[in-house]
DNA sequence: TTGAAAGCGATACCAC
DNA sequence: GTGGTATCGCTTTCAA
């Protein structure tokens, strides 16, 4: 068995409660006592252990703010699953989740729902922001309050929130870039469906693209001039309609955000379905029937599920056990599917 | 607060004693008292505390033992860094693991270090075997003792194991398949370097590339006649050496196990990097190099860390908590990586 | 068949 | 500064 406490405290000669002092250092003894104590604790190869821990500590009660936007997007739903999960587990540790669901993008309902939470006596939050200067300030006001936030799904990198669960969109770019140079060995034309310009997440997915292009020296492959289809199914389907009319040798689509069900429609109408090739973003329901139809060659996955269970077990790590995590931004596996490695 | 077990006592009129028989049916408690106890727990939204159970559960105190072969690959010993870190983390839990490393395949040091293991009492073993039937017995006689096994990167399919923890090799093969289809959109020339033909898992990750070429109907794909290179690196340079001689226009070298440095170091050798594009398995040190390097341009990863991360907690919730692993094959994550994607 | 009580390891409060 | 003790939720043993 490991080492406890209780056997430090009996080979230094002093109580437990010195010990957990010392071991803690929270203040209250005397300097050589403690140092004595620190010495054997590393001696005998003490350990806190977790569990003890951990149910001494469910005695401190918290709660948790969870406020999410566009939860009618399927990955939101998945991130909504992975919170659930996460509140599960942690409600053995005392750990009460309150999670806020907000329809599409509308800053003023979160900053409301923000105010309704540390009314209500939340000690955490996590959410998923825009970054805009009110949020902003909104988040600081809380750094200041001493309730942690944490930024899921997308980030408020000017804010004083503790850290960012989420993808790197510009390495997913990257990715993606890789993935359209090895489909395409002699070279050929290259289309993107951009989202939302204004949308830092798929800006990033846009630029780390052309610029791992770029980098890469394929100058055999050539880009089409591309408008945004603002994740449109519609517009991305008139738009792909056009181009292959224009360019029916074309070789691949990348789409940076939504709108691949439009862009998949026209290929299949066309009868490219296989010849033109896609690569597109996040594994939900829809794009596993593309993948599995052979409509997607390429899917690449933000791991929903991750970005809501994550967050919650950060911010009890914070709370409980004074633990900061490592980085300010923990990405989230880039993962590359195809229609054979579907599963995690 | 969630509710307690104490909460249901009172409810009831009861002792915790008793509703701890009724709720884990011990036996030792009148039915009628028992079904009324039931019933509470559902009504209150009993859900048992996690944190309580595993604290008075160390009381208990388990050893697992452990057995990996071929410790000296880069594959192991990421398994073993997982295994360790499970040590780590079930220390709490009163669990201690006991890790015997076999260098190479070693059928009768593993029967000997099964037998030491069970001499000194362990509850449950984990290994990396070989399907020969010597092991399989032995595994077999493991369960009716009682110890449950678990294996790991390899499988013992026949017997009589508690789970598999690994790659599913032939999804592997699939997958590799399609990333050669995708890089091969004109066809062209596929070279497939071998590893050993009798490992099951090298096998697999063979049959699963050529059936899901022929499914995808890919006739202009040509697939080169093959040798065996046994995971020696000089083999597979000489081969491929050969190979690029009289292929020069060679599209794609698939390499199903080791090998890979061989086989890069003569497309380099060739001045063909880049051109003649590598896909191989397992996210290690010398891969991630020749990934970086643009030798390689996909790696299929394995998630070597988590299979000897899993297991030892497979372990203990089936020891512990008399949980049962969901499926008798936890299959890790097919993970594609690229120059752009290599961190997790 | 049931209850009472002693742990598991750590925390926190209250006396001294 | 320090020790003692109640407590967290659950398991397990021992009497009754």
């Amino acid at each position: 068995m490991a080492v406890t406490m209780q056997q430090i405290a009996d080979a230094v000669g002093v109580s437990r409660g010195t010990v957990d002092r010392a071991l803690h250092n929270r203040g209250r003894v005397n300097p050589e006592v403690a140092e004595r104590i620190l010495q054997t604790a590393r001696d005998m190869g003490y350990k806190t252990n977790i569990i003890g821990q951990a149910l001494a500590r469910t005695k401190r009660n918290f709660r948790l703010g969870i406020i999410l936007q566009s939860v009618e997007t399927p990955t939101m739903q998945d991130v909504i699953r992975g919170i659930r999960q996460a509140g599960e587990e942690l409600r053995s540790s005392g750990l009460e989740l309150d999670l806020r669901e907000v329809q599409g993008l509308d800053l003023s309902r979160v900053l409301e729902e923000i105010d309704s939470l540390v009314r209500e006596g939340v000690q955490g939050i996590a959410l998923s922001p825009t970054d805009r200067p009110e949020l902003v300030d909104r988040i600081d006001r809380l750094y200041n309050l001493g309730i942690p936030v944490v930024t899921l799904n997308s980030d408020a990198p000017s804010s004083r929130r503790l850290c960012f669960v989420g993808m790197d969109n510009y390495r997913a770019g990257q990715t993606a870039s890789w993935l359209a140079c090895q489909m395409l060995p002699q070279g050929g034309k290259v289309f993107i469906v951009a989202g939302h310009l204004n949308n830092t997440a798929h800006a990033n997915r846009l630029s780390g693209f052309l610029d791992a292009l770029a980098s890469e020296r394929r100058d055999n492959i050539q880009l089409l001039s591309f408008q945004p289809c603002f994740g449109r199914d519609d517009y991305a389907h008139e738009m792909t309609q056009h181009i292959l009319q224009d360019h029916p040798d074309l070789g691949v689509i990348y789409v940076t955000s939504h709108g691949q069900e439009g862009v998949c429609q026209a290929i299949s109408e066309a009868g490219l379905t296989g010849q033109v090739r896609v690569i597109a973003y996040d594994l939900n329901e829809p794009n596993r029937q593309l993948l599995e139809n052979g409509m997607i060659q390429f899917v690449i996955d933000q791991r929903a599920f991750e970005q809501g269970y994550r967050p919650p077990f950060l911010l009890s790590d914070y709370l409980l056990y004074d633990r900061v995590p490592e980085t300010r931004q923990l990405y989230t596996d880039i993962s590359i599917r195809t229609k054979y490695n579907i599963s995690n």
